[in-house]
DNA sequence: GTTATCAGTTACCTTTTGGAAACTACTTAC
DNA sequence: GTAAGTAGTTTCCAAAAGGTAACTGATAAC
């Protein structure tokens, strides 16, 4: 019986390996790092504005995702008193800490791409 | 008509969110952060080994994760000549290029556990 | 009163993802 | 010859994700 080279067993990579779990799990799906990104960059902006400036998603996926992302505080939702109602969303400062792991992702995609135009590099 | 405030139309933008399509396609799914951490501090590791340190992950979706990374140069496979057959699998350097992402997420992951535990310095 | 806008919701459907279990094919040990 | 280990593949199925389109209800403009 050889030795099984366990890995995974200290304690710091358990907690590594939940820390990557919570994170995806709260960030699954397609569209909520596009929505987050464009709240970072836009500030505060409504529902009809972010379906316009989200490339391609529905208004039943742009809801959902949005209430998502409130209940685990990322984005907040302000209701205002205006003549047509309007809602303003906008990212939580907790949100915001977010920024990292998005410059890091779009950042690693951008590189990603020129390195498949310019093969001769890779 | 009022003035659209468009925050996408820049080219920087569209870059940037291009990135961040680019890469959530190549890491898309429940398990791919999770066999790139675990190959990233492992090494070169066996089919099989990462079948027990993957916690939870059936030999088919291993199979089929390791497939889809290979193909995009984050994973290399190498098949041994010994006895009774075995492959290596390991994190090709291009792969490790994505180390900054995953403790991003790993970081993220374990502060937001942290924020949910100590909820009165939230 | 008809149309348009805002902020969604609902119903229906398709696709994708992921899991369980059985199976292949080869080799070695007993 | 039978069991066990290697590295998977195949089949079958359930659940989740995501898309389309229609609908609500309020207000305001024409």
């Amino acid at each position: 019986m050889r030795k099984k080279q366990s890995i995974n067993n200290s304690a710091a990579c358990q907690v590594r390996i939940a820390g990557i779990k919570d994170t995806m799990e709260l960030l699954s799906g397609k569209w909520k790092f596009h929505i987050l990104g464009t709240l970072i960059l836009g500030g505060k902006m409504r529902f009809m504005d972010l379906l316009r400036e989200v490339d391609g998603i529905a208004a039943k996926m742009l809801s959902k995702e949005l209430q998502d992302m409130e209940m685990n505080q990322l984005v907040r939702r302000t209701v205002l008193d205006t003549k047509p109602i309007t809602v303003e969303y906008e990212v939580t400062e907790y949100g915001r800490t977010l920024e990292p792991i998005i410059e890091e992702i779009a950042k690693w995609g951008i590189s990603y791409r020129n390195a498949l135009h310019k093969p001769e590099s890779v």
